[in-house]
DNA sequence: AATGAATGAGGATTCATTCAT
DNA sequence: CATGAATGAATCCTCATTCAT
């Protein structure tokens, strides 16, 4: 029997849809604490009794957007490091995954990470978490197996791999505070060559 | 003729101490929004006029805060790189002292960095920018010496010193996660040999 | 086509001026200071924040009734004395004009006129000036014009209005005050006539 | 025995008579409301709980600001009218008598009398109301005896004795609000004038 | 399904008054 | 007597959430 979508599942989409885009710009503009429902709801152009249609609390709205991005970012940064291609590569790719998500969702980021309450943030980094332990899962096996393969020296494969992630994220936030401005690319590349070659002369 | 502190100022240094120690677990607790005037009060055990005796409102008792914090930052990690010492040394001991600031004032920071209403932090930010700038300039007078005296290779000094302390602040804030666990000596290292050495076999 | 009242309209409207007749009994009992937001929302049967749902503000309140009032003391006591008839007729219509709104109103203007704060009296003064100010000038009018058509003696017109409004006040006040209690008609007629004959025995 | 004055009493009047001015500048400056009594310390240059060694409440000293201000105002306005002289001469010193009592406190009045909560004000309106019902029966007393002898028309005493006190005190109100500027003397003459000879022509 | 009026708990701040020193 | 630190009740206003239409 085949899948049916029916009309009420369309409308249910592009509703939560609609709020989720109306609430991802409100709270980009004010910050978690500043961004009201009827905010969102005007945004959404809805009644913000619609929006409890659709989501059972705001807590519930910043979560789902967290969910989505977090997946992207994911997606950006994990995979990409299990497949082939060496250190000297996958280093300013990963740079470049983390600097460009971070890039792109410096809106909502900007304001959602670090904004939210206790419990509140809990929950949400334990889900960021997962992220950041999946890269750094994945940057030390590629390091373990590049030693295998003799292209890196004798290092901690997991202290490193920490190291690189912790790295990332940071050239990251200070991008986001504009601190850094030249183009992702340059600043990725740059950051993947201090990484690969060292400080030292050769 | 000796400095004289009368038995007011005593109490009234003792009485802010309070109230900013209060303020501090509160404000680790809750994070900014989440905390009350009433809470800060009670914590500190004192009523809650008694506060305003002392700050005129929440938003000064953070500031506060977060100036004190912000100078302990500045001075734990800029003024060591002024000094003597080769890049090798100079690499472990600033991460060091930017891990070691996040780990002893993690209570606070874990909410206050990230936790500010949308004007607030713009102000916030320009005075954290204004260490980030200083550790910035001091890494870069760094390597621009160290690459006169043949001790680094040609790497644009701007840049890495933009990804050294992006690093350290990246690393900082996985360690607030808890994400990274051993001793933060050990951390410093490890991260310092990475940027020394770089990922390269010999 | 006919203007359309929307049923929304209709209730706001009728919320609005249930917020306002309650404002009005509190702020008589209890003053600009003395109410409390809570205490009109509970004298017009509504919570608080309903309140907030159609002012916007306390002094919004207070500034909406006092603005209706003024309108009506206007209108009450400016135009008559455009209109046709001598001074003799006039003088008893305008002292009733003023004794009559005070009549009406004294249950809000008792604390209203009085007991505004600083800067906000000032704004509200300005109001109650243009108003003086109008019938000032009105009586102004009648009496040059009077002059010219020999009905009165030769007083000085400015300072006779500004006396003329000056008593009407006065005696409205001590109305409020309760001083004098008779019908506001016989009160009139005979400032009227004190104001048209003099004292001097003829 | 003589009355003693022993030295505490000195302080006390002293204490007293400083808190009192202080009071009296700042009730002028700020209102009843906008008053504190930290700042009324602070104007009479001692502590706050010395004001209360003295005052038992905010309330007290400004009733007592009151009272002071009530005696002077009837002894300005009443006893002249039971002396010797016709209602020619009785009137404009009766208007100066009230125009330059306002005039000079014009400072306090201004927020004083206007400004009072509810159960406060009718006590402190009880007091005016004294001194205002005086006025008007040294008036009616002066108008009846002036009818015996023939020096006016057949006015009913009380209506005109209302009448001229009310059109004294609106009068002095148009000064406070800044509405009427000349000297007081020509207005109370003015005032005098159109009450003496009436506004019809000879 | 959609609405948006109504709710009321919650929070920052003020200030008259008290009381230990 | 004098002080001024401490108190906490009182008040204005916000906003997430509910629910009758």
């Amino acid at each position: 029997m085949v899948a049916k979508t029916s009309k009420a599942d369309v409308v249910t989409d592009f509703r939560r849809a609609q709020v989720i885009a109306a609430a991802r710009e409100r709270f980009t503009k004010h910050g978690l604490a500043g961004t009201t429902m009827d905010g969102i709801a005007q945004a959404a152009g809805v009644a913000k009794g619609t929006v409890y249609l659709y989501y059972k609390s705001k807590e519930e709205i910043f979560r789902q957007i967290l969910d989505e991005d977090l997946t992207t970012f994911h997606d950006a940064t994990v995979p990409p490091l299990r497949g082939p291609g060496d250190i000297g590569q996958k280093l300013p790719a990963f740079f470049l995954g983390v600097l460009g998500f971070f890039d792109r969702k410096k809106d909502f980021c900007e304001h959602a990470i670090f904004e939210m309450g206790y419990d509140f943030r809990k929950k949400a980094m334990q889900r960021f978490e997962v992220v950041f332990k999946a890269q750094v899962e994945a940057w030390e096996a590629v390091l373990i197996e590049a030693q295998r393969a003799g292209q890196v020296g004798p290092l901690e494969p997991r202290a490193t791999a920490v190291t690189i992630v912790g790295a990332a994220t940071g050239l990251a936030k200070q991008r986001l505070r504009g601190w850094t401005s030249g183009p992702a690319e340059e600043v990725a590349r740059q950051a993947g060559l201090t990484f690969w070659k060292g400080l030292e002369p050769k």
